[in-house]
DNA sequence: CGGGGTTGTCGAATCGATTCGACCTTCACG
DNA sequence: CGTGAAGGTCGAATCGATTCGACAACCCCG
């Protein structure tokens, strides 16, 4: 146990407990290079006396030009990033893309900067960026990154820069669930979109929300489902939540008179709500109410089977991880598009006539 | 437009273009320190001139002693650790916490590190670490930071060091809750922990399992609960998830002659999924099954008002948040030890007799 | 016995920024 | 008008480790 005050031991001290110099005791921790059992044994017991716990990440991270650390922007907080499913099983991806660097996972929103001494994208010790998701800050980012020389990749996010970009189908396979909807007969349709703008307003779709839409993932849907049924009404929900499902839901199927058969959810956890919403009010799904989702999570607690676009998540992360590999290695790294499946379940089905 | 192998302009450069010296050039970015305005001003234009994207992060890390960064370790990966409400609120927690710091959030499990040139706590850029759970891999990782001389907190883990921990009262709390079952008249109570072991063994409670356990928290939980009803007979759950929850209230529910008329689960997930094994089974929660949860959380979709022990998981990841940045001050940072609140919800109720 | 090759070790330069103390200018006040 | 203070700038040392080229010792084989 030594004192507070003591500073701690550096690999020259080491080196000159061991009697060697300090390059020799850089080789005996790091491995690489030719030093002869006998003094790495003595170097890494002259390191254990001395209670050295290894080389300094900050040094070496200044002379490889490497810190092993990739960058996360999410566009949120933390705490709203992940209570999405989907952007956990993202995050699992890149974790398993990354897996052969070795490297951990920094976590980083794009909030605008705190304070001045924070560790935002600007001055990160990242070797690479991963973005997720595509806020308006989305351009700043990518300017700052590009500037700084840190390779990154966009998760479903349109930048005007050449980065790579992982992404799905997410215009066509909404046409593609709408059109099953449509070949089942139905024609009263309504939506329920993740928030468009970035401010997250929460509300009925207005030609002026979908123009003024920032949100290429919700827009790209939208645009979908409007391909096959142009006139839909919706609703905007403020983010991808069973409760903001629950919201939309109660408020579309509020009125008997004038009620969708069917309902286009942007995301499975709205669906979810939906369905809940349904529930509450007695209305039967499929039979009264068909409701489809996106993403292909298994939402917890949902007795159904939900009619949904498949996306798939962790096979995005990992996508993203391994271009960010190759960048680091100096290869091109491409950009991927993912196919969504529909997956046929049990809450969809012909629109049920109260009155034939 | 820059060549890609020109080298990326440093500090050296921006001064010398801007005529003036790195120190001054430096004392131009930091803000600290007597520079005139326009010297500040004829440094930034160089700098933006030059494409120079402010100060490597590596080279005022080294210098510094401080690279903003503080490390969170989980017991697990990433995505089963995200799976568990409770360890995001933590998390959101912990961000609020160090927000002062402006520090950015780096994700390292503590898993025994990976290949050679992995980042893991051993070496990891981090000013300070939070510890979340009690693997039995804490007393590892707190004796390399103790070396490492970074400053940790441990969230539910008891540590020998004096490293400041956050907990709550699992074992009263426990005990609080199976009182106010034993009150209502329950006797026939079986328990669903959380795992036990490193091995997350899923099974019944054996007395060689539980002798053999290395979490604390599900420990302590259950002595709570044995402090009551010595006697109850329980089931170990892999994992804190509702299908855990699900599989083990089938099992324990199985036996229409040998059913307890209570359970109490060491989170509200566990709690959820044996709602759900009850409803499954026609038993009716609570008239026919009284359960209570642990944690607090809402869970989303279920249907009840779960009678739980409520824990303040936020404010617990913003006590570690503030330890760390009055460890990083220099300040001594003492434990805090949370008290959870009993929630009387809709899923308790005296037992119903069959035969009266 | 000597030359070519291998192996192990060392010195010195380098990564990029920060900071302390010294130095010079300029201004205000006695 | 002189002098002390304040403001602004600069040099040089420093943070801790890595790496390249040089060098010494040693071995094998002709």
């Amino acid at each position: 146990m030594q004192t507070d005050s003591a500073p701690r031991p550096t690999l020259a001290d080491v080196a000159a407990k061991a009697g060697v110099s300090a390059s020799t005791a850089s080789l005996a921790f790091s491995g690489s290079g030719p030093v002869s059992d006998a003094t790495k044994a003595r170097v890494l017991t002259a390191a254990t006396e001395l209670g050295y716990a290894g080389p300094d990440p900050r040094g070496r991270s200044l002379r490889r030009g490497r810190s092993g650390i990739v960058g996360v922007v999410l566009e949120e907080r933390v705490r709203a990033a992940f209570l999405d499913p989907v952007k956990i099983q993202t995050l699992d991806g890149i974790t398993e893309g990354i897996a052969p660097l070795g490297a951990g996972l920094l976590l980083l929103t794009d909030t605008g900067e705190a304070g001045g001494q924070a560790v935002g994208i600007e001055s990160a010790p990242v070797d690479a960026v991963v973005l997720i998701g595509c806020s308006p800050r989305l351009a700043h980012s990518v300017e700052v990154l590009r500037r700084r020389g840190i390779p990154a990749v966009a998760i479903e996010g349109k930048t005007d820069e050449d980065i790579p970009e992982i992404s799905i189908d997410n215009r066509n396979a909404t046409r593609r669930g709408a059109e099953y909807l449509r070949e089942l007969g139905h024609t009263q349709v309504s939506l329920v979109t993740l928030p468009l703008d970035a401010e997250r307003t929460r509300g009925p779709l207005t030609a002026e929300l979908e123009r003024d839409s920032t949100t290429a993932v919700a827009t790209e849907r939208l645009a979908g489902a409007r391909a096959v049924f142009p006139d839909a009404t919706g609703l905007a929900a403020a983010a991808s939540s069973i409760e903001e499902g629950l919201e939309a839901g109660r408020a579309l199927l509020a009125d008997p008179a004038n009620r969708p058969t069917a309902i286009i959810a942007q995301s499975d956890l709205l669906a979810a709500g939906v369905i809940q919403a349904a529930e509450e009010l007695g209305i039967a799904v499929p039979r009264e109410l068909s409701v489809l989702g996106f993403d292909g999570i298994r939402v917890d607690g949902l007795q159904h089977d939900l009619t949904t676009l498949v996306q798939p998540s962790v096979a995005k992360g990992r996508a993203a991880g391994e271009a960010i590999v190759r960048m680091l290695a100096g290869e091109p790294a491409a950009s991927v598009a993912f196919v969504s499946t529909l997956h046929l379940g049990d809450t969809t089905a012909p629109p049920h006539r109260s009155t034939p």
